[in-house]
Formats: structure tokens, sequence, C-alpha cells
RNA sequence: GGGCGGGUAGCUCAGCGGGAGAGCAUCGGCCUUACAAGCCGAGGGUCACAGGUUCAAAUCCUGUUCCGCCUACCA
């Protein structure tokens, strides 16, 4: 492959597409069921069938991929189980609205009919996304993907909901919910979004039974006064103590209102005295229980006011707060009205405003359940990473409420339970019972509520598999190694999970759970539609290619901590790209020509560049392998882009280039091996990163060989670690670099060579100066390199310009251009510098504390730095007496 | 109310006990035969504030303050 073959500039568009679709046709993405050995699996938390790809599914999937690619690189049999959840409500809305816009209800459709149409919507519409996770380049084991309405996880769904019914675990029972008036359905509380709002509390006077007085209420619902059936003060309250088991008198309605005690009213909120309004508060309906109060239920299911509201039936909630507020005001009930800030509790999916209202529906009764889940992480089975969201997973499930399941909308998992419609008995079954099991009846009704979406969800990592068979898929892959997800459904799913994979699987769902952060704009603003800041992946992924849209989330994913993803970021990592399709632009023709297997074993005789980078290479694996190991994906980047730009291309390459024109064979195609061994270790290191880019490269550069994908991903070599060729080659490298600076400084023309005098301080330096002589003139562009010994007798040649490093100083001839006052502010300047650094070496060095409480290491390295610096500073001296002496002379 | 995270270069963020770092942006010089999406250099920071622990604090502890998020039955 000659590298006029390959464009100057790396284009994704083809190449992506290329190898997907290679990887998809040679089944690179398949997990073996059978094969129980080192096995590595992640169900993939499933998207909505409704959406599509944004942000968090970019960020979630792409870490998913790289932990996938990896382990399947470091020969571990992989599972990424695919799929999505059928989202009950978001979909009914979908389907709802279509048939709104041809003027049609569900209603008008019929049960049936409007399942039927939501699967023909699925069919065509749903799940854009899985598509858009492809272009991610996921390599999911697509031919297992998996639908929470498919009829095996349907039956996970009965088989679950049976048992856990059987034991006592679900129940049915008046109570009240979160009631969205829109979605007309029930929510759990989890999903119930609170916004703080500017409200008003209104205070209302009650007046007493057969008394003057009267008792003054703050409430910010002033309409549910309508539905209330006592007023409650805290026992311990003494300016109510005397009201204790009276009557108020409801303004408005007439109605009697019992004056109870409990605890629970909080003394020092507005007038200490509360309101019961059972059927339209959470709070009230438990003191309704606790009391035996009355529920007087004034609002209909459109949250509208119902036959109970007297002149105010069949208004809504907030006309009918008005007409109340200015009726209690005409009549003088209204002491005074507050600005106060309330927290309103709003559906996720419509945000339309939740009414509490009390009506029949399921619940699982978690407490049981969710001691298990408590247990299993506080003894280890799972881990939680990173740490803190331990507590958080704690706190919820210490203090977890009943779930409410049960969904008043059609498309989902119809609950399995049927009432006799003889005898009344209720009976739920797996399967559809043919008569009723009491009393032989065949005159059965269903349920007509669906499941909530989680409750299927919860199920995922085992029903995915085939449970309740007996898989050989359950066999190998179950516990899962890995769930990768954000924290906003750590309650939601995580926990649900744990509660069911442990009940009935008897074992955790997952070794680990990698807790990964929220990406927000660039300003740390929640990225949404409404305040426009949304930034599209499929967009970015069009703009600047799939890899360099994965290597920027990767190398932002720091652990627990927002990522802010701004576009110059991506266009910085798309340089990236370039960078390394540049790099082996020049690469590949030397690599054509080489036995590409090195031998190591002669290491001994590699130029100190090649034992160099052979050195880095092998840290950049043990730095890239320990921090995947502990999903430290940003660190695993950033190290990988550090040594590719920095290392290889900047200084290996560069050298390379000499070794690679050297006559002698033996050098030139050594120096060729390097550098193809090296990129090819790197391609592979950086491939569960930039999968397409790597694979690309990679074919070009091992033609003919299976996908690297399936190849082997780098270990380390301890071997060729080597502290002194990396020493050696930072004092190489600070020379070169040092006279690079001097030059600019100077402002002496790139295209001129120089001569250069470089004074070292001992045999050893100038040795190894003169063994890499080569390459120091080469990068440093010396035409000329004086090398001697630093003597006392020493005296450095004139007109020239000066600059230390590891005691060796540099001088370089500028003959006629040496401007002596510009250097002389150049040396003092540096010179400046220099004693700083040297007066805090020296303020710890004479401290005596620290000389006898410090550990030895660290006096060491503050010894080794004086000398550093002692040398430095000699040399700097030196230079500016005589630029001094000169100016003067 | 409880909890969590954060305030480090102009911007976005790493670092989390021993010499203040990266990317982008800025400035200067280069079309050097892999790459101008590039190369070679440079400038830029009392690491939010105040105390404390330590020989040593951006880093650990306490408090203050400002931001963000999660959670909760003060209506």
């Amino acid at each position: 492959m000659s590298q006029d073959l390959l464009p100057k500039t790396y284009d994704p568009v083809e190449i992506e597409s290329k190898w997907y679709d290679i990887w998809i046709k040679t089944n690179c993405f398949k997990a073996d069921e059978n094969k129980k050995n080192r096995e590595y699996s992640i169900v993939i938390p499933p998207p909505n069938v409704t959406g599509s790809l944004h942000m968090g599914h970019a960020l979630n999937n792409t870490l998913q991929d790289i932990l996938i690619r990896y382990h399947r690189m470091r020969g571990y049999n992989t599972l990424w189980m695919p799929g999505m959840d059928h989202a009950g409500i978001a979909t009914q809305n979908v389907v709802e609205r279509q048939l709104a816009a041809e003027g049609l209800t569900r209603q008008d459709l019929g049960r049936e009919k409007f399942i039927e149409r939501v699967w023909e919507w699925k069919q065509h519409s749903g799940g854009v996304i899985i598509n858009q996770l492809k272009r991610l380049g996921c390599s999911c084991d697509w031919d297992r993907e998996r639908f929470t309405m498919d009829e095996g996880l349907s039956n996970a769904v009965r088989e679950v909901f049976v048992k856990l019914f059987e034991e006592g675990l679900i129940y049915k029972g008046d109570y009240i919910v979160n009631w969205c008036p829109r979605c007309h359905t029930a929510l759990s509380d989890l999903e119930v979004e609170h916004e703080e709002t500017q409200g008003s509390l209104w205070h209302i006077r009650y007046p007493i039974e057969n008394s003057e007085e009267y008792l003054v209420v703050a409430t910010t619902r002033p309409e549910t006064m309508l539905g209330d059936t006592a007023l409650a003060v805290n026992p311990a309250d003494p300016r109510y103590a005397s009201f204790v088991g009276k009557h108020a008198i409801l303004p408005l309605v007439g109605r009697r209102l019992k004056i109870i005690a409990d605890p629970i009213v909080a003394m020092d909120f507005g007038t200490g005295a509360l309101k019961v309004t059972p059927s339209h508060d959470l709070t009230d309906f438990e003191l309704s229980i606790r009391h035996d109060l009355d529920r007087v239920t004034i609002m209909d299911s459109n949250a509208k006011i119902n036959d109970r509201g007297i002149h105010f039936s069949g208004l809504g909630r907030y006309e009918c707060r008005e007409r109340i507020v200015s009726e209690l005001q005409e009549k003088g009930f209204l002491e005074k009205v507050t600005p106060y800030v309330v927290g309103l509790g709003k559906c996720y999916r419509c945000k339309d405003i939740v009414e509490p209202l009390i009506s029949k529906q399921w619940f699982v009764r978690v407490a049981p359940l969710a001691q298990e889940a408590l247990k299993a992480v506080q003894e280890g089975q799972t881990r939680i990473i990173p740490e803190h969201w331990v507590k958080t997973y704690y706190d919820w499930m210490n203090n977890i409420r009943d779930w409410c399941i049960s969904r008043q909308i059609w498309w989902g998992h119809r609950i399995p339970a049927w009432t006799c419609q003889e005898c009344g008995r209720l009976v739920v079954a797996a399967s559809a019972p043919s008569e009723c099991p009491y009393c032989e009846s065949s005159s059965l009704l269903q349920e007509t509520d669906v499941l909530d979406t989680w409750f299927s969800s919860a199920l995922w990592p085992f029903s995915t598999m085939g449970w309740p068979e007996k898989t050989p898929l359950l066999e190998t892959f179950y516990p899962t190694s890995c769930l990768v997800t954000g924290f906003d459904i750590l309650f939601f799913w995580v926990a649900r999970m744990m509660m069911m994979g442990i009940k009935f699987m008897g074992n955790v769902p997952f070794r680990d759970v990698y807790i990964h952060a929220l990406v927000r704009d660039e300003h740390g603003k929640k990225m949404s539609k409404s305040l426009g800041n949304v930034i599209d992946p499929l967009m970015v992924m069009d703009k600047y290619g799939t890899d360099a849209f994965r290597f920027t989330l990767a190398a932002l994913a720091a652990q627990g901590r927002d990522i802010r993803l701004s576009e110059n970021r991506i266009e910085g990592y798309r340089n990236f790209m370039n960078k390394l399709w540049n790099a082996a632009r020049f690469t590949l023709p030397y690599c054509e020509k080489i036995d590409s297997n090195l031998d190591f074993r002669s290491i001994s005789n590699f130029s100190l560049p090649e034992r160099w980078i052979l050195s880095r290479l092998n840290r950049t694996i043990a730095t890239v392998s320990k921090a995947l190991e502990n999903y430290s994906f940003n660190d695993a980047a950033q190290s990988l882009y550090e040594f590719s730009w920095h290392e290889f291309c900047d200084w290996c390459l560069e050298i390379s280039k000499i070794q690679l024109a050297d006559e002698d064979p033996v050098v030139s195609s050594r120096a060729a091996a390097v550098l193809n061994h090296t990129l090819d270790s790197l391609l592979r290191l950086l491939h569960p990163f930039i999968p397409f880019i790597t694979e690309e490269i990679s074919s070009k550069l091992n033609s003919g060989s299976a996908p690297i994908l399936r190849g082997e991903y780098p270990t380390q070599n301890d071997s060729l670690i080597d502290e002194k060729a990396e020493r050696d080659m930072n004092f190489l490298m600070s020379v070169i670099s040092a006279v690079r600076n001097l030059r600019a400084e100077m402002n002496v023309a790139p295209g001129k060579t120089l001569a250069v005098t470089l004074a070292c301080v001992s045999e050893d330096q100038a040795d190894l100066v003169r063994t890499n002589a080569e390459m120091v003139t080469n990068l440093a562009k010396i035409s000329n390199l004086d090398l001697c010994q630093l003597t006392p007798l020493f005296s450095p040649p004139q007109d020239s310009v000066t600059a230390v490093v590891s005691g060796a100083r540099i001088y370089i001839s500028l003959r006629g251009i040496v401007d002596p006052s510009v250097e002389i502010t150049r040396l003092e300047k540096e010179i400046a510098k220099v004693s700083a650094d040297y007066e805090s070496v020296e303020k710890k060095l004479t401290n005596q504390s620290f000389i006898s409480k410090a550990k030895p290491e660290a006096i060491q390295k503050q010894r080794d730095r004086k000398q550093e610096l002692t040398t430095k500073m000699e040399g700097l001296r030196d230079a500016l007496n005589k630029m001094l002496s000169m100016q003067s002379g």
C-alpha cells in the first residue's frame, strides 16, 4: 500500500460503514453461549422504543462498547445483549397523537385494534435508535435483540407477577396515588418530578362550632378544601391544645370537621394548623387511616371538580381555586395571602401537574425485596462505582415505599388477574384461566390495567436470556459482569433489577454497576429542546466522524463528574484522528518490506530511541489497562492521546526518519520493525475507543489478517521497561528542546543550521550525546556540534547564547546576531526563575524538621533538585557575566 | 429539611499530601518530502474565602460563600 493511495486527510464516512458491515457479516459480535470460560457480559440499558439517540445514549453506549471490545480482545467470551423497552405511556402518547390527527381516539378503535395499531407503529417508526447505535459502532450481539413486549419477556413478566402475588408481595387496594390527569394513569412516586414554582400560601379561617373563635390554616391548594374532613394540630402545641376534640365548620360547604392531634403536623409551618383532605393529599390520606377519617373525593380523573364540589362542580382545578379564593374573601374567611415557593409535582412524561387521587391500584410490597438488595451491596456481591453512589442507594433502599405498578393505559403487559363475575373472587394466573377455580364459572373478566414499564425492565438481565427457561445463555452469562448506566435511573431501574434478580435468579444481576455522568452543554446546563442547547450526536458523527466523537466522550468521562460537551473539544479529537491517519500514512510504506517479528531478546542492540519508545509503549499499555479495569475511561484516553501524539509522532517518527534512511540495512529494517510494532500495538490499544479508524489502518498494516476487533489486546512486557533509556532520552530531548528554544528566542530562521558547543558534565554524558549525535544534530538542526567536557579550563565560545540542561551547557554561536542586551534580559529572567526554585528547595533542605521527618525519598529528591538547579545557575551566571563584560567591553 | 458533587490558565476540565497540568483559545516563527485538522516555540494561575492538621496542603479536616444535582409527608 503506497501512501499516495491514502488521502491526506482522514475521511471517516465510507470507512465507518464499510467496517461495520464487515464486522456484522463475519459475525464478530456473536457471543458463544456454550463456552463457559472467561465470560464477560453486559445487558444494554434498553432505550425507549420511541427514542432516538441523544448524548446520554451516546456516552452510555460508547462506554459499554469500550468495555466489551476491550474484554473481547482480551480473549473473553463476551455478550452484549441489546434491546429496547416498550415505554408504555410514551408510546401510547405517540400513537394517540397520530390517531388524534385522524380525528380518532383510542376508545374509537377499541383496545384490540389500538394495540394492533401500536405494533404497526413499532414496525414502521419504532426503534430508530437501534440503527443509530450501530452507527455509533456498538458491537452488540444483534441477533439476540430483545423487546420487553416480546413473547418470551412477557411470559417472564406474568411468571413474576403470579409468584409475587402468591407470596403476598403484590396486592391490590384503594390508595392515594399520583395521578396524571392528562395521561389518565397512575404514576409511581419516582415518575413524579418536583419543580419549585412561585405560588401562594392562603390563610383561611375555619370557625369553631358554637363559638366566636376560629382556627386559621395555611394552604397552598385552597380548592381542595371542598374535600376537607378534619383539621389537625400538633399534640405538643400549647396554642391549640384547647381545640383538640372540638369541631370546626368548613367554610362555604358547612361540613363539621373534627379537630385532631397528630405529631406529623409541623408547629413552625404556617399557623401550625393543618386542614386534612384525605382524598387529595398523601399526608392527609395517611392521617385519615390513623384517625379513621371520612374521605371526600371532589375531583374526577380529569382533575375537574365533581358533583361533591357544591356549586364549583364542573370547574377545572385552577379555575376553581380562583373562584374559591374570591368567595372566601367576599365572605371574610380569607385572612391573608403570602407568597410561597411550592414544589409542584409534574408527570415525567407529559409535565402536566400531578393530582393525588384515590383509586384502585396494584402495588409491590418492596420492603422485603429491598432488604436483600441492600445486603447484596453491603456484602460486596455487587460493587457500585464510583462508590459515593452507594450511600444514595442505601438511603433509598432503607426508606423505600411500596411501588404502584398498575397503569391505566392499554399498551403494556396487561395484569394477569381476573375477577369472577359469579363469585367475585380474584384469580391471578400466568395464562388465562378458562373457568373460575372457586366456583367454576366461565365468566371471568381480566383487569384492564397494564403494568408499569419498569416492572418488565426490572427483569431485563434474566428475561432477555430466556428466563423462566433454564437456558445455556443464562447458565453462561448470568450474573452479568457490569451494568453501565446514568445515575438518573439508579432507583427506577438498577435498584429494581437488583431486587428482582436476587428474588428470581437467587443471585445478583451484575457484579459491577458503573454509574456515569450526565452530558450537559458547555456551560453546564442540561441539554433540552426548550433551551435549544442540544447537540445532536448524529450531527456530530456526520461532521467529525464517529471515532472522534467516541474518543471525546471517553476522554471527558471522568468519574463522578458531569460532562460538559463543547464542539471544539470534539474538533480537537477529530484532529487527533487525522494525526493517527497521517502517522500511518508515513509508517505504512516502510512496514511492507519488513518482517514484523521483532526479536526482543536482542533488545540490548537496539538504538536508544528504539528502547525508549518500546519502554514508553509498555508503560502506556500498563496505564491503559489499569485505567480500563478501574473504569477510568478518561485516564486511559488521555494516556493514549499523550503517547500517540507527543511521544510516538513528535519524537519516535521524527527520529525514525533518520534511521530509516540509514545505509546499514540492519539499522533501517529494525527501525521499520519497531515503528511497525509500536503502531500496531497502539492501534490495538486504541481500538476499543476508536474502532473504525484503527480497523482501517490495521487492515493496511497487516493485510489479510483477521479484524483487529478479534485480535489480541497488548499486554505489558516488563522486560521492555527501560528506565535508563527513558532518562537518557529525556536528557537528549531536553537538549534538543533547549536549542530550539534559544533559536526561537533569538529569532533565528528555522531553516538556518547552527553551530553548537555542548559542554558536558561527565564523560558518560558526552558519550551519550556522541552516540546519538545524528539524532541531536538532525532534530535541532545543528550543522556543527562541538562536544567537550566542562572543566575549569573550559572557555565558552564567543558570541554565543546559553542554556543549561542537566548541568550540560549549550552554547549556540551566533556571530553578529547576538544582541548582548537582549541576551542579558533573557538570562536575567531565566536566572530569576531558577533562583526562585532554588530558594524553595534550599528552604526545605535547611529545615531541620524536614530533614528529620520527611520520607528519605522526598529528601533525596530535593537534594537532586538542588544539584540540578545549582549547576544550571552556575551556567547561566557564567553566561550572564560574559555578556555583561562583552557589553561593557 | 436531608444528601451528593463542584468552584484550578480566557473557556472546558485533569490532578486530590512533596517541583501548578492538558485540550481549545491567545501571541511569535515556519507551506521542514506523514499531517496547516500540521510543525517549532512563547505568554498566561495568591488552585473560591477563612481557619486548622502536617516537616510539607490545590490535594486531608472544620467553617463560610457561590453554583449544580438528587431526595423528602412543612400543608
